[in-house]
Formats: structure tokens, C-alpha cells, sequence
DNA sequence: GGAGCTATGAACAATCCTGTCAATAGCTAC
DNA sequence: GTAGCTATTGACAGGATTGTTCATAGCTCC
């Protein structure tokens, strides 16, 4: 009859479900009697182990945030930092952002205004590696004036402006422009030549 | 006490309300009650103009994506389709963006994937204007291989996609990457050089 | 001024959602 | 086995939200 689990792992089961109505209902969908139903357990169960929807709905972005950081940073360790590597290194970044909706997450929550408490997410790392690389890719050619490293921030803002929305609205917009649904690939094939092109010119 | 308006400024006036509410809280977060309180009426003469609450949403978003067309094609109007010029083009276009929420509109639809049966802003007519201009310049400067016409539909794709977010979750990601939290003007600068630089290659 | 149309709102119904409470059932330790 | 802890749940309360009904008030036209 009733199924026993001990807290951490009710706990877990519980967010796993509220994921994924966070991914495709946002923060401000999650229901506790859908959340409690698609879990197997009763409402006031997912209460007794969260104390109120608000303090569950917390817990759920806290740990999709937690895993984007974990994604991003796997995807990034992956890449070799050869500048042809890069369209490779942008298939990984989307599809850590894609698998498990956490580009729908991020969206999700900046239009909610949600307080990201654990916002581990750094971007600033990225940018500093990805500058260093630049300096002596540049050097290595003779190259002394390097760019500023705002303009690496801008190429590193860009990829990531454009692959979070690709993910979220990019196959209308393809419609939308004339090309075919899932130009994903291609597009994204496009922005690694553009940004490689620009990260190695003077 | 009572004030009577015809009904179509009624409606107006009560989509005008709907309009502000679908961009902070978007299409799930329209409540009868709280449209019906700051558009100064009460919720059952909301129901009397549109029916039901669903029928307001889709009346309230149908009319954010035509406006949102209107502003996309005033923008691109204002241009004159100089290549230095491109930086305030797309000023244009997100300012169209920003000033009324229209992207976080756009965003929150997105997300909801929310059916837009009137949705028709089109990239495609941008996509064929930019190209042949693009086919042109190069003309000029005496090269005949025209780059194909998928290429111009990616930078605008891309040009789209960046705007777009960065209207959404611009200031987090600027900071976030180290930036300045307005850097939105400085990444929007960069955008249009790269582009440009790259319509502009052969 | 009076008739008719209709925009408006108060009151009510039905549903849904969160949160509380008390009882119960399963696990662990002895 | 038994005691104790706690994960679990059915039942209920309170509030919010959508939608209905009907009476009324304001405008227009004659």
C-alpha cells in the first residue's frame, strides 16, 4: 500500500517531477496536487517534506541552477580550446541547455523576476578563459595589441544570448526567416564560424 | 457613479490593462479580477465584452503580436539601409522591443507555446531585403559569387535572437560575463559590427 | 419624455489551490 | 516482538478564480 522512502529520496523523486513542470509550466505553473499526483504520493506529503509550495518551487530552481552550472562547466571541459573545436563546444553548451529544458529554466525565471539565491551560473570564467586563449593565439601570430577584454565579454554575451534563445524560440524564428524548422545545426554552425572569425582577427 | 463606454473603447481600455499585465506576469498570470480592478471595472463586465478569460488572452496576445509586427516594420522603415547605419538600426528595433515589453512578450508566448494564429511578424520579407542589398554592395565592389541566401537568414536570425534576449535577460548575462549591468548599448554595438563586417565579406 | 438597447455590477455557484490536522502505516533499534 | 520515530494520507478549512444570473443604470433614438 503505502510506499515508505526515506526523506532524501522522496525529496529527490519529488523535485524530479517539479523539474519538469518547471520546464514546461514555469515557476509560476508548478501545482502542488499535479507535482504530488505525477510523484505517486499525496500533497500533503510534497508539504511535510517542503514546508509550502513557495519553499518547493525555491528548491526546484536552486537545483536546475546548480545543474546548469554543472552542465556548462562539463561542456566547456570537454572542448579542447582548438579554435575549430568551437561549433563543437557550442553543440555541447546546447545540448547540456536543451536536454533537460534548462534553457527553458533560465528563460523561465528571468521573465518571472524569480530571486536566483544560488545563481552559480558565472559567466565571468568563460570570458577570462576564453580571452587568455585569444592573447596568445594573437601573440603567437605577432600579434601585440590585444583586444579588450570587453569584447571577448561581447562574443561570450553573444553565444550565449544566442544559444539560450535558439533553444527556447528557435525553431519558429527559423520558420519565421525563411529556413526550415530544425536549421538549429547549420545556425549554430554559422555563429561558431562568425565568432571564431572574429576572436582570431586583430 | 456607473461609466458607460461604447464597446469598443471598452474593450480597448481593458485590453490596454490586459496588454501590461501579459508582459510582467504573462498569458498564465492574467487573472479576471486583477484586470478587471485596474482597468476600473468589475471582472464580470470583462467577461461581458470578451466571454471568457481564454478568449481575452488570445484577444490580448493577438494584438501585442500585431503591434509588435507594426514596430518591427516602422523600425525598419527608419533605416536607410547604409551599412554604418546598422547600429541604429537595431536600436531601433530593440528599443520597439523594450519600450513596451513586446519582447517579453514574444518570450512568454514562446515559453507557454501559446498558438499565435495571427502571427504575422515575418523575418522572411528581412531576410530577402537584407540579401539583396548585401548582393548588391558586393556587386559594387566587383564580386559576382553572391554568398547564399541561408547566410543572410542566419545573421538575421542571429541579429533576432540577440536582440530578443537581450531584452529579456540582457542586464543578468551582462553582469554575469563581468560586464557593466547596461552594457546593453556597448553589446548591441558590438553586435552590429560583427554583423556588418560579415554581410560585408565576401 | 419615454422606449429600447446594452454596458455594468452585486451576489451567487462551482471549482481549484494551498495549507492544517489528526490518524495510520512502515521502518529501525532494542 | 515491541516501542518509537516519521513518512504518508484522508478529510477539511480558507481563499482565490472563473463564470452565471439578474437587476439596474446610462445612452440613443423616436
Amino acid at each position: 500500500m503505502r510506499k515508505r522512502r526515506d526523506a532524501a529520496a522522496a525529496r529527490e523523486a519529488i523535485l524530479d517531477v517539479a523539474e519538469k513542470h518547471l520546464v514546461t509550466t514555469g515557476p509560476a505553473g508548478i501545482r502542488l496536487q499535479e507535482v504530488a499526483k505525477d510523484a505517486g504520493v499525496s500533497h500533503p506529503t510534497v508539504l511535510h517534506h517542503f514546508g509550502s509550495r513557495e519553499a518547493l518551487v525555491k528548491a526546484v530552481c536552486s537545483r536546475s541552477i546548480h545543474a546548469i552550472h554543472i552542465g556548462l562547466v562539463d561542456a566547456i571541459a570537454q572542448s579542447t580550446g582548438e579554435d575549430d573545436q568551437l561549433k563543437a563546444l557550442l553543440e555541447g553548451v546546447y545540448e547540456s541547455l536543451t536536454k533537460t529544458g534548462h534553457a527553458r529554466v533560465l528563460m523561465w525565471l528571468a521573465l518571472a523576476g524569480e530571486r536566483l539565491d544560488g545563481a552559480d551560473v558565472r559567466l565571468d570564467g568563460v570570458v577570462a578563459a576564453t580571452h587568455e586563449l585569444r592573447k596568445q593565439r594573437l601573440k603567437k601570430r605577432g600579434i601585440r595589441r590585444a583586444p579588450p577584454i570587453e569584447d571577448t565579454a561581447h562574443a561570450v554575451v553573444l553565444a550565449a544570448l544566442a544559444l539560450i534563445g535558439s533553444a527556447v524560440i528557435g525553431p519558429p524564428i527559423y520558420e519565421n526567416a525563411g529556413l526550415h524548422e530544425d536549421s538549429g545545426q547549420s545556425f549554430r554552425g554559422f555563429l561558431a564560424k562568425l565568432l571564431a572569425r572574429h576572436l582570431n582577427a586583430e
